[in-house]
DNA sequence: ACCGTCATGTAATCGGTTACATGATTCT
DNA sequence: AGAATCATGTAACCGATTACATGACGGT
């Protein structure tokens, strides 16, 4: 019926893994985990539960005092989407869209791009690295690590990158 | 006045680079060029350039007769746009948001992705290899050459990412 | 003459971003 | 008590994707 994108999936997997939640714990959570390497704007994470709720994979429980917060849980549609989505390997790749190389790509003056870019990247780098060790004191599952250092990889390799625009 | 996103820039630039074009002709230069970490729709290059030349970035030139293509060059405006973008430099990231990652993030089984991920990966490598060495055949610009290597670099990182996840 | 693929374009829909707005808390 | 920040939500707009459609052209 409605097109499940990959924000779809992560709400998904959000309210699965916490049970019921409220945009607001999903915008904390988003942030907390994924907020690396895929980030949400909260606005979207009030507009697309509504969406699921509406095409049955969530429930929708509101609260009738107060603040009317709306609470949203997985439905059995909504588990086995989110089963199927994944069980089945993806040969899909994301492309970098990254500012910097189309600028570069345009004719911007590498040199001056390399600085700033490099900054940024070891900023992010540090970044995922505190992450990792916050995953890591907290004993975070196994794939949660993974994640944080396939962030870290890449992190390196911009900034290897950018340092050889630099030149020497 | 009307916002200019990198598809904006994308097509200020080729547009500029051409001296003019149709969007088919963008199509095609799309594709060869940055096509391999910035790919847009064709159906974007035709809205685009029309948007564009509506707030007067562009000149649009349409044939008489027969297919009545339209033809697009760059104005003072647009010229002047985008030479700004170009001197300007970012310390703004893109995020990976990576399909794979989410999944692993999500629970998925690591070496299933992996496998799948990996061929994936190795496909684009060779790809951007053979760009690469078209480029430096054609004695393209280094900066072309440039960001085809910084592909090559992302597509190797990758690669050991998922060997490792792959296991021994 | 026909078929497939390249070339060219438009329309509809929708997800996402930006901006606005106001209730609760906490801190000084 | 007032300021600042966190929490929570809605509305409007718009860029991007998807789908549909047809014209030209090269080969058999």
């Amino acid at each position: 019926m409605i097109q499940l994108t990959q924000t779809s999936y992560v709400v998904l997997g959000l309210v699965a893994r916490a049970g019921e939640a409220t945009p607001y714990d999903l915008k904390q959570v988003v942030s907390a985990t994924i907020g690396g390497f895929f980030s949400i704007p909260h606005s979207q994470l009030y507009a697309e539960p509504e969406r699921l709720a509406r095409a049955g994979y969530l429930s929708e429980r509101r609260e009738r005092t107060g603040r009317r917060r709306k609470h949203y849980s997985v439905t059995g549609k909504g588990r086995e989407a989110l089963r199927d989505w994944l069980r089945t390997p993806t040969d899909e790749l994301y492309e970098l869209r990254d500012p910097g190389l189309l600028k570069l790509a345009f004719g911007a003056d590498p040199k001056m791009l390399a600085g700033t870019q490099l900054a940024a990247h070891e900023r992010r780098l540090q970044e995922l690295r505190d992450l990792a060790s916050v995953l890591e004191a907290a004993g975070a599952p196994e794939e949660q690590r993974l994640v944080a250092d396939a962030g870290v990889g890449h992190a390196r390799e911009y900034i290897r990158f950018w340092k050889r625009v630099a030149g020497p």
